[in-house]
DNA sequence: CTTATAAGCTAACTTATGTTTGCAAACCTA
DNA sequence: TAGGTTTGCAAACATAAGTTAGCTTATAAG
């Protein structure tokens, strides 16, 4: 397996989820030139306008993608856990089209877009690996425009804990099976397209109907299988058992 | 430019709106097997759960992606003219997330995906463009998420269609400055996360304030400034002036 | 021409979610 | 310890959007 001493070891067992790579990838992969930073809690990584010349790719804490409207409301368009690649888009489109937003503090490590580009052109491998990563996250945001646009609070709210929950499985990110979620209730209610207050009123609920249990954002889910049901929950599209090519 | 004799010309237009191909890369892509189809109206061209062997692309006529919940109801997660490229998805994916429906009569180029993705890795800047392409429609993606959590039914409608129309602009497919919206109100709000009755609500407000006119579903925009304010639309996220590298 | 069906339209009513506001607990930072 | 700031919580109220249902107008089928 990957060496876990590289920062970008984290960034490999990601790709590794989703495409076959052999060791000479690998040693590739870790060759990369790239530098190491920490942030605040809500830097901005990228801002909508911005022509980033740099891939990040985030090795601890969270953070999330963003876009504004014209009336100033916000609404969070993605959620990234450490081990996810913050910018492959901008490997290939020149302008970015949203913003990056560190949720927590955050270290991160950038890659120059140059060195990533060509690294994905000479060896295919690791240009497939990159690609099918953007072909699940797609698949994420067809699932997040279902999720906003055809369910009812509760089950939007579950939806989103069932999948934050699993994605963290998937990365070996999870403790004695509680999470702590690293977001507000406003940002939550960004990420779902509701109000701070209405999360607040469907957070209760879910709490009543013993679907959760929390301890200030630390949540745990005492009937597993009821909030997937009520979440209307398959993990189909987060494409976990993608046969390896 | 590319020979229109082909029924491939228009899908190579499409991806040479964001990518470069010189001449080869065109007639390669031209060499492609395919089988020509005609479909019905709400034919299905992949279902959720399927492992498609063939990459579909929209010749004629009009399609979209839908996803459905438990309890049935639909989302269309996006819509598609002809030119694009409904299944690029599966060239690396191996079981479908969403399903693909034609909205219209609609006639597909299918392709085998073996043949496609060998090209892709063959020749480079076809693998490009195909990564481009779907780069762009994951901003799309984003932009939907935004529209549907924080627009109201309003300006949510409009930018809609501002986007439908500039796309139909992008491919050459605009008649006289008005356009032919090839869906009912039913499935407009499966797109927009609405009931039909609220479209129909929506659509009548925006027509007594003179945003738009029409007739059946044949519709123009008397103030196009007027309706973009509304709509708060930015053809950003379409990535219309992507340099081509 | 007649009928059947789908699409558009409208109205009355219900409800989920938004808005505003205030307060209290937790957290930071000096 | 104090003071400011953020977050969570709650209640009262407002409203956008959903629901149901019926009626009209196109379009297609016989």
């Amino acid at each position: 397996m990957v060496s876990t001493s590289s920062p970008l070891a984290l960034m490999i067992r990601k790709l590794e989820t989703h495409a076959a790579l052999d060791a000479e990838d690998r040693t590739a992969l870790l060759a990369l030139p790239y530098t190491l930073r920490t942030y605040e809690p809500s830097s901005y990584l990228v801002r909508e306008g911005d022509a980033p010349e740099q891939c990040a790719v985030l090795l601890s804490g969270f953070a999330y993608r963003q876009k504004l409207t014209g009336s100033g409301m916000r609404q969070i368009v993605s959620l990234h856990i450490p081990g996810d690649a913050l910018d492959f888009q901008h490997l290939f489109l020149d302008v970015a089209d949203h913003n990056v937003q560190t949720l927590t503090r955050a270290e991160v490590a950038t890659i120059p877009r140059t060195a990533l580009r060509d690294l994905a052109r000479r060896r295919s491998a690791v240009g497939h690996a990159i690609f099918v990563n953007t072909l699940v996250e797609g698949s994420i945001s067809r699932e997040w425009i279902l999720n906003i646009g055809r369910r009812d609070a509760r089950s939007r709210l579950a939806h989103f804990l069932c999948e934050f929950a699993i994605r963290l499985d998937m990365q070996g990110l999870t403790g004695e099976g509680d999470y702590e979620l690293p977001m507000s209730q406003e940002q939550l209610g960004d990420a779902l397209g509701l109000t701070a207050v209405h999360v607040n009123r469907t957070i209760k609920s879910l709490e009543a109907d013993g679907l959760i249990s929390r301890n200030r954002r630390r949540i745990s889910f005492p009937q597993w299988d009821a909030l997937r049901e009520l979440a209307d929950f398959s993990s189909r599209y987060l494409h976990l058992a993608q046969q390896r090519i």
